[in-house]
DNA sequence: GACGGTAAGCTA
DNA sequence: AGCTTACCGTCC
C-alpha cells in the first residue's frame, strides 16, 4: 500500500480505447426510426462537433449490466451534457435516469448509437473522485455502480438547484481558536497535524483519551487541513455527534465554512447543503454515513469517529461501511485519515498492524489521569446493607458507589434496550422475578436458557415463586423505564431521568440526578457523570455474535468516558473476563490485539475475509456453482436464517463464504460475476450477496 | 429488468 | 394464414 496520485481519475472499466469513428452511427434520421413506421420522433438531429460520444452509467443494478453505455451528444445538448451531469436516455427502449461520466471523440460500440434524451440538469453532480471511488466501491462488494451511486448522490432537488448562489458571507477567516491544542495530549499528536498542515498523508488510528475533549480534536484536525489548502471529510454515527463536531467546527473555523449533513435535515435543506460542497462553497463536511460519498473537493483528511458502532453500517447494497469507503478516499486521493474512538476496532487494529495506520494515543501517565476507576460486581456480589437499597435489590458495591457520587453530580445508569432483556415474572401472579443470592431482576438471555440474575449473574435454575409457589415463568418486557423505577426507589429524592431510543436527552446538568439511558443514548453530563453504573454485562456478551466481546468493551468505554477523571464505574460482570480487564486498565487496544490475534487463530474476520449469500437453498447453490471462487476459499453452511418479521416467500437460507484476507478482492469479484450470470440468465430468485457481514455467527 | 425478435402452439 | 404465448439474446 503506497500513496497514488488521486488527482486523474480515470474510470476502471473504462478505458478501453474506443475504435469506431462515431460518424458510422446514425446520423438524424437514421435514429429515428427506419421505415417510416414510426415517425422520428424528433427532427434531425446532428451529433456536437466537439467530443460527441457520452458515456453514460444507467441507473440499472443488474450487476451483467454494470458498464458504461455509449450515447450521441446531440447538438443542442452540447453545452448541457458536460461530465458529471444527470441524463436521461433510451435504454432497452425505455426512458431511464443515468449520469454521463464523461465526453469522448469516438465510441468502441460497434452498433448504432441513439442520441441522449435529454440533460436533466447541467449541474455536475457526479465529481470524478466520487465516480471512480463509486466504482472501486461497487467492486470491492461486489455490488453494482448505480447501487453505489443511490447512496452517493442524492436525489435532485430542483428548486434547490436554481436557487440564486448566496454571495459568500466574506466572513474573512476566523483564526484557529488559540486554546490549548488537545493534541498536545498525545505524543504523536503534534507530528500528526504537522503532516497535514503541510499537505501530506499522515493516517492514524487514534484512541482519545475519555472525555469531551475529542470533538475539539477533530475540530482542530479539520481547521489545520482547511489552512493548508485542502478539504475534510468527518463521519459520525448519529446526528447528536455530528452536532457536536458541528459545534466544535463552529468554535474553530466560525460560520460558513463547513457544512453538517444529516438525514433530519430534509431533502432541501439536505441538498442546498450538498451542493454548497458541491460547489466548492464550503471545504470541510460533518455527517453520518451518508456523507462518506461527499464531492468535498482537493480532500486532505478523512475522519472516522466510533467505527465499532453498527449504525454506521450502511443498510443498503452494496452494505459499505464507511471505514472501509473512507479508507479508500484517503488512499486514492492521498489525504490523511483519522480513525477514532474511545475504544479499538479489530478492523482498525488491521490497519495498523499491516502498517497502514499509526496507532495514536496517549501515553499511561496521561490515560491514568483521565480515566474513571473501574470497578467490578460478579457473582459475589453482596446485597446492599442499606435498608433502602436492600428493597431495591441492589448490590452493595453498585449503591455505595452511587450514593456517594450523587452528593457530587450526576450518575449514569447504563442498560441495554428494551427488548434486549426479556424480563420475566412468575407465570401464575406476575410476581417480577428474583435472583434467590442478590434479589437482583432476574431475566432469560434466550428462550432456550435457564434464567439468570441481572445484576451477579447467577444462574437461577431452580426458582418457584416466593408468593405462590409456582415454579413457571412468563417473559415480561424490562427496559430502562423499568430500571429506573427500581433505581428510583433505591435513592428517595434523586430525580431519575431516562434516555433511550424513543426519547434521547441531549445533555444533562451538573445537579444530582440518576441517569438511566441504552447504550448509544447516553447524554453527556456538564462537567461529566459523578460515577456510572454499567448493568447487565451478562447480557451483552452473551450475544451469540462474533463481535460481543469487543461491542460489550465498546459500549462500557463509551459510557465510562462521560465520567469525570477518576470517578468510580461500577461494571456488573466478571473480573476475570478480558473486556472487564481492558475496561478496568483503560486498555483497548491491548483488547483489540489480543482478539484479533484469537480471529487470526479461527480464521474470522477481520483475519479473513467473508462473504455471506442469503437465499433459498437452490438459489445460493446455483450461485456458488458458477462462482469461481479463489484458492483457499471455504464455503460454510448454508444454514436457516431466522425469518425476518413480515418476510414472505421461502424458507432462507445463509451461506459464508470464508477466504483469506488477501484473496478478498478476488472473492468479490467472483461472486459479482456469478451475479451477473445468474441476471443474465433470468434467475428469478436473487441471491443477497454481502461482502464484509456485520453479524456474524 | 424490459424490449423485441423468432419459434412453437392454437384457432379457423 | 393469422393470431397467441414462450423463450432468449440484447440493451449503447
Amino acid at each position: 500500500m503506497t500513496e497514488d496520485g488521486g488527482g486523474t481519475d480515470l474510470i476502471p472499466g473504462l478505458d478501453d480505447v474506443p475504435r469506431v469513428p462515431a460518424d458510422k452511427a446514425p446520423q438524424g434520421k437514421g435514429a429515428g426510426g427506419k421505415g417510416g413506421r414510426k415517425a422520428p420522433k424528433k427532427g434531425a438531429r446532428r451529433p456536437a462537433e466537439e467530443r460527441p460520444v457520452a458515456r453514460v452509467a444507467v441507473d440499472m443494478s443488474l450487476p451483467h449490466l454494470d458498464r458504461p453505455f455509449d450515447y450521441l451528444v446531440p447538438v443542442e445538448l452540447d453545452a448541457k451534457a458536460v461530465p458529471g451531469c444527470r441524463v436521461r436516455v433510451r435504454f432497452a427502449g425505455q426512458l431511464v435516469d443515468g449520469f454521463l461520466l464523461e465526453r469522448v471523440e469516438e465510441s468502441g460500440h460497434d452498433g448504432k448509437l441513439l442520441y441522449l434524451e435529454r440533460v436533466t440538469s447541467p449541474e455536475p453532480v457526479l465529481a470524478p473522485e466520487v465516480a471512480s471511488l463509486a466504482r472501486e466501491v461497487a467492486d470491492r462488494y461486489a455490488g453494482t455502480f448505480a447501487d453505489v451511486l443511490r447512496l452517493a448522490v442524492p436525489p435532485r432537488h430542483a428548486r434547490v438547484e436554481a436557487e440564486a448562489v448566496e454571495e459568500d458571507a466574506g466572513e474573512e477567516r476566523v483564526p484557529a481558536a488559540e486554546g490549548e491544542n488537545p493534541w498536545a495530549e498525545y505524543p504523536a499528536g503534534v507530528s500528526f497535524l504537522n503532516a497535514l498542515s503541510e499537505g501530506r498523508a499522515p493516517r492514524a488510528v487514534w484512541t482519545a483519551l475519555p472525555g469531551p475533549e475529542w470533538a475539539a480534536a477533530i475540530a482542530r484536525a479539520v481547521a489545520v487541513t482547511l489552512e493548508a489548502g485542502r478539504g475534510a471529510l468527518v463521519v459520525m454515527a448519529d446526528g447528536r455527534d455530528v452536532a457536536r463536531v458541528d459545534a466544535a467546527l463552529k468554535a474553530e473555523l466560525g460560520e460558513g465554512r463547513h457544512v453538517a449533513l444529516t438525514a433530519e435535515l430534509g431533502p432541501a435543506e439536505r441538498y442546498r447543503r450538498w451542493l454548497a460542497v458541491l460547489r466548492g462553497k464550503a471545504r470541510a463536511v460533518v455527517g453520518t454515513r451518508a456523507a462518506m460519498f461527499a464531492p468535498v473537493a482537493d480532500l486532505g483528511l478523512v475522519v472516522l469517529w466510533d467505527d465499532g458502532d453498527d449504525v454506521h453500517a450502511e443498510p443498503h447494497a452494496p452494505y459499505p461501511h464507511p471505514r472501509e469507503v473512507l479508507a479508500l478516499r484517503a488512499h486514492r486521493t492521498g489525504a490523511g485519515a483519522l480513525i477514532g474512538g474511545f475504544t479499538r476496532t479489530t478492523d482498525a487494529t488491521v490497519l495498523v498492524e499491516t502498517g497502514w495506520a499509526h496507532a495514536l494515543a496517549a501515553d499511561r501517565t496521561r490515560v491514568r489521569r483521565a480515566m474513571p476507576r473501574v470497578r467490578y460486581m460478579g457473582e459475589d456480589a453482596q446485597l446492599a446493607r442499606d435498608a433502602a437499597a436492600r428493597t431495591a435489590r441492589l448490590p452493595n458495591l453498585a449503591f455505595e458507589a452511587a450514593r456517594g457520587a450523587l452528593e457530587h453530580g450526576p450518575v449514569l445508569v447504563q442498560v441495554p434496550r428494551r427488548g434486549y432483556v426479556p424480563g420475566i415474572a412468575c407465570g401464575r401472579c406476575r410476581t417480577p422475578a428474583h435472583c434467590a443470592a442478590c434479589q437482583g431482576p432476574l431475566a432469560l438471555p434466550s428462550s432456550h436458557a435457564a434464567p439468570y440474575c441481572r445484576w451477579c449473574g447467577r444462574i437461577a435454575g431452580d426458582w418457584h415463586c416466593p408468593e405462590c409457589g409456582f415454579f413457571q415463568l412468563r417473559a415480561v418486557v424490562v427496559g430502562a423505564k423499568r430500571t429506573a423505577e427500581e433505581l428510583g426507589r433505591a435513592f428517595p429524592g434523586v430525580p431519575v431521568r431516562t434516555s433511550g431510543r424513543e426519547a434521547i436527552l441531549e445533555r444533562v446538568g451538573p445537579e444530582r440526578a440518576l441517569v438511566v439511558s441504552t447504550p448509544g443514548a447516553e447524554p453527556p453530563a456538564e462537567d461529566g457523570y459523578a460515577a456510572a453504573l454499567l448493568l447487565d454485562g451478562w447480557v451483552l456478551l452473551g450475544r451469540p455474535d462474533l463481535r460481543a466481546g469487543e461491542e460489550t468493551l465498546r459500549r462500557w468505554m463509551n459510557a465510562a468516558a462521560l465520567v469525570r477523571p477518576e470517578g468510580p464505574v461500577v461494571v456488573a460482570a466478571e473480573g476475570a473476563l478480558p473486556e472487564v480487564q481492558a475496561l478496568v486498565r483503560w486498555d483497548p487496544v491491548t483488547y483489540a490485539e489480543r482478539e484479533l490475534a484469537e480471529r487470526r487463530e479461527a480464521g474470522f474476520p477481520p483475519a479473513a475475509r467473508m462473504a455471506s449469500l442469503t437465499a433459498t437453498p437452490a438459489a445460493i447453490r446455483e450461485l456458488l456453482a458458477d462462482a469461481r471462487l479463489p484458492d483457499g476459499a471455504e464455503v460454510l453452511g448454508p444454514v436457516p436464517v431466522p425469518r425476518q418479521p413480515g418476510a414472505e416467500g421461502p424458507e432462507k437460507e445463509r451461506a459464508l463464504v470464508r477466504v483469506p484476507r488477501a484473496a478478498g478482492a478476488a472473492l468479490a469479484r467472483a461472486l459479482k460475476e456469478a451475479q451477473g450470470i445468474r441476471s443474465a440468465r433470468k434467475a428469478t430468485e436473487t441471491v443477497r450477496v454481502q461482502v464484509d457481514p456485520l453479524e456474524l455467527i
